[in-house]
DNA sequence: CTCTCCGGTCTTTTT
DNA sequence: GACCGGAGAG
């Protein structure tokens, strides 16, 4: 900042006494030299290189606490971006730990959010209305499918998922379908049909009054861009940016954040009102500087490139931001050096990076432990006694997590993990808001909240049943299009449709329950209803539209769970009530459709949590489980062929090494059932990459794969073997020991771990067990009951079997019989 | 219009 | 092994 310009506005504008005790003092306290410099350096710009467990968040979070304690910036002033909702609400919580209820006013939040709050206030500048909706990806998709179907697009190859990556892909770079259009090569059939398809979709939306998730983005930047006014309120606005997990930024987020930091170019004459305390030169100075800007990220952890983040963002950063500081932390303050030697030794084969080497000391830890699994089953199997063990030695449940590359890869653990009795919980996967009961309900609310979705509101035309159908549905879109109506307001007039009269009693009943339900929570005598009014408008549509009724009445087991689930999403607008006594309609939708997978996540809860690496990112735990440590999933079989793909690989075994504190344990099997079938798996290359003094086999793939068991060598017995050979496929890239199975009919041991779980759940009912009692286990053997724990269907039988050693079963599911 | 059955296609990771 | 779309019967 140049001293003849002094543009922050702060009230009291105390000078910070230069010298002697700074008013930020006691936030310094524990850093070490570089975090110091990371929290107190003041300039235009700010790179935090911060490897894995080099206490960033706690630099980030000091950093703002300081600019507030010392008054620099009002809360208001203050802008930060993390990259889940979760990680916004914990750097909220702890920023207030630090300097109290004056945080109060700060934006921390995603950058979808942000964004979401910013188009919300502007949306009527650019054709769209306040009371826009989100689509998530699922919505989106729909959308897509429904064009490519529309424009034949199959035929020229196009699947909906992938014209829907294609199109996001797009956005991210900023392009609509427009620019696109004109540098397309038009003479190409296919991608005609692709433009034709991209614009309609973005009409689409719009009609929909709609934003997808990386419109989201790309429309507020286009805003900035297209109405510089609008724009400058933010840039005088937000003074201190701050930008987490830079990494993993794409190019339309990059620009956003270009667009926020710039200088605001003042007219002369042109009074600027906050404070009005401002002295400038009046010509050429601008009238506001650009915003400081901070920005933490790590190149080694950017996992995101499959979502357009851009690496160039944070390698390029010095140049795109000229004066910017460099801070690096390199001391890790989470692992024990086996773990970070073991992650450096892998990170290290990726040849396009500045080389950065953790370290720590706190002393080399326990080594790594590594099994090899003949089936999933067997492996989690593994994992599953591992963590009891583990358990039993006091580490808490919620203190360890299990990670994998695909969410298919759960279901194995779940099984095992159920029989075992190992409280768990899944981040991600399919989520409680991806179920079709759930979709439907807040289908049902979207309707009534942005009549103009055409989606939602088809989506309930026949939920439940009503007899509605295909014909019906086109009749009232043509009649809508005729009378240059929305789909929802031809509802309203069911008799012109020239449909049945049944049919029409359907659209008119539907129809009055819009309406009542629209009155609740919107009510047309325009004032705002309490934040309780969307429990009462959920329950009216659910009730009054018979969706409760029909699943009631169901005799399908599988309906119960969905009035279960839609129970609970009452239950959720209740608690979104409770926490948010100002909040409508729409920011319950809007949050609804901005959590992510990571913001459910729950510490206290007492389990083990499972999720993906991807999901994994920024968390910690004492005990870590990367399981199927196989080629063809880590590397993604998908990724190997992509630029760059087996280096981002690299990047996420990365990450799931480092989020370990003290206990790491890798894992494989040697075959892997996936679609149906079984086939023999590798391990992964990631694993020779790993000093094989690191890790400490308790079953190398040699022991599992020499069918006598006589073999113990470790996978990486061999001196020297450590070696990059990746790249080739050819058949020596493991050792002698590590060839995998052979693709061969089953073997006795096949057969007998592949399938070892049923499909279904049994039910044992309210079987009596007592200790002392003996039982038969259908994979376990016999043995005696020790103890019973927990109540009713959560009972629990700790269990000695005469040669599996002691385990523990949930009653109610274990394959067992009392002898 | 609804239901059921069959066959084809999948699965990388997420805001 | 799950999910979707299409075909065909009621």
């Amino acid at each position: 900042m140049s001293d003849s310009i002094k543009p922050v506005i702060v009230g009291a504008g105390a000078p910070r006494p230069a010298g002697d005790s700074r008013p930020d003092e006691d936030l310094l306290a524990g850093l070490n030299p570089p975090q110091r410099e990371a929290v107190t350096h003041r300039g235009p710009a700010l790179l935090i290189v911060a490897g894995a467990g080099s206490g960033k968040t706690s630099v980030l979070t000091r950093r703002i606490a300081s600019l507030l304690r010392t008054r620099e910036a009002y809360p208001s002033q203050i802008l930060a971006i993390t990259f889940t909702n979760k990680a916004a609400g914990e750097m909220r919580e702890r920023v207030r730990q630090l300097i109290g209820d004056s945080a109060q006013g700060m934006w921390i939040s995603t950058f979808h959010s942000a964004c979401v709050r910013i188009l919300r206030r502007e949306a009527d500048q650019f054709g769209f209305t306040k009371s826009f909706t989100i689509y998530d990806s699922g919505d989106s998709r729909a959308l897509v499918k429904r064009l490519v179907k529309e424009h034949e697009g199959d035929s020229f190859g196009f699947t909906p998922a992938a014209v829907q990556g294609r199109i996001s892909k797009l956005k991210n770079e900023l392009a609509d379908a427009e620019s696109y259009a004109r540098q397309a090569n038009m003479s190409d059939p296919a991608e005609r049909v692709f433009v034709d398809i991209f614009a309609d979709y973005q009409r689409a939306l719009q009609k929909a009054n709609a934003f997808d998730f990386d419109d989201l983005i790309a429309q507020t930047v286009y805003l900035f861009r297209a109405f510089p006014h609008v724009a400058d309120v933010y840039r005088k606005r937000f003074r201190h940016v701050l930008v987490d997990e830079y990494q993993d930024t794409n190019h339309a987020q990059y620009a956003l954040i270009h667009e926020l930091t710039r200088p605001v170019v003042g007219k002369a004459g042109d009074a600027f009102s906050s404070g009005g305390m401002m002295i400038f030169e009046p010509d050429e100075a601008p009238e506001v500087e650009g915003a400081s800007l901070t920005v933490v990220g790590d190149s080694d952890q950017s996992i995101y490139a499959f979502r357009g983040a851009d690496i160039r963002n944070i390698s390029e950063f010095e140049r795109d931001f000229p004066g910017a500081k460099v801070v690096l932390l390199e001391q890790n303050y989470r692992s024990t050096q086996n773990i970070l030697s073991a992650a450096n030794a892998v990170i290290g084969h990726n040849f396009d990076r500045k080389d950065k080497k953790l370290w720590t000391d706190v002393g080399d830890g326990d080594p790594i432990i590594g099994f090899t699994g003949y089936s999933q089953h067997d492996e989690a199997q593994f994992v599953a006694d591992e963590i009891e063990a583990l358990h039993r030695k006091n580490v808490d449940y919620s203190q360890m997590a299990v990670f994998y590359r695909t969410n298919s890869q759960s279901r194995a653990l779940e099984e095992i993990f159920i029989r075992s009795a190992v409280p768990y919980k899944i981040m991600g996967g399919t989520k409680f808001y991806d179920r079709a009961e759930i979709k439907d309900a807040m289908a049902y609310l979207i309707a009534v909240a942005n009549p103009a979705d055409e989606m939602a509101v088809r989506r309930i035309l026949n939920k439940p049943r009503r007899g509605i159908g295909d014909v019906t549905e086109t009749a009232i879109a043509r009649y809508a299009a005729s009378e240059g109506i929305t789909f929802r307001d031809a509802l309203a007039n069911a008799s012109a449709l020239g449909v049945g009269v049944k049919v029409q009693k359907a659209i008119a009943e539907l129809d009055a329950v819009l309406v009542e339900a629209s009155e609740i929570m919107l009510p047309s005598s325009g004032e705002i209803p309490p934040s309780t009014s969307v429990t009462e408008g959920l329950r009216v549509l659910l009730n009054k539209s018979g969706y409760y009724d029909v699943l009631r009445m169901s005799k399908d087991p599988q309906d119960e769970a969905r009035v279960e689930n839609l129970d609970e999403l009452v239950a959720v607008t209740r608690e979104f009530a409770r926490n948010n006594p100002d909040g409508t309609l729409l920011d319950f939708l809007t949050e609804v459709t901005l959590v992510s997978d990571a913001d459910d996540l729950d510490d206290a809860s007492g389990s083990v949590s499972l999720m993906t690496m991807h999901t994994a990112k920024g968390l910690e735990y004492d005990a870590v489980f990367v399981t199927g440590v196989e080629e063809d999933l880590i590397p993604h079989r998908i990724s190997a062929g992509e630029p760059g793909g087996p280096q981002e690989e690299r990047r996420l075994f990365y990450v799931a090494l480092t989020r370990a504190r003290k206990r790491l344990h890798l894992s494989l099997a040697m075959t892997r059932a996936q679609f149906g079938e079984v086939s023999a798996a590798m391990p992964s290359r990631f694993l020779q990459e790993i000093p094989h003094e690191l890790i400490d086999w308790r079953q190398s793939p040699g022991d599992v794969n020499s069918r006598g068991g006589m073999q113990s060598r470790a996978i990486n017995g061999r001196p020297g073997a450590g070696g990059s050979r990746f790249g080739g496929s050819g058949s020596n890239r493991y050792g002698d020991d590590l060839v995998p199975l052979p693709r061969r009919e089953k073997s006795d041991a096949l057969a007998k771990f592949t399938n070892r779980i049923p499909a279904k759940i049994r039910d044992n009912g309210d079987m009596e067990l007592a200790a002392g009692d003996r039982i038969r286990h259908d994979d376990f053997g016999e043995g005696k009951v020790d103890m019973i724990t927990g109540e009713g269907a959560k009972r629990v039988a700790h269990v000695r079997f005469d040669t599996a050693g002691p385990k523990k079963l949930l009653i109610k599911v274990a394959p067992i019989t009392k002898l």
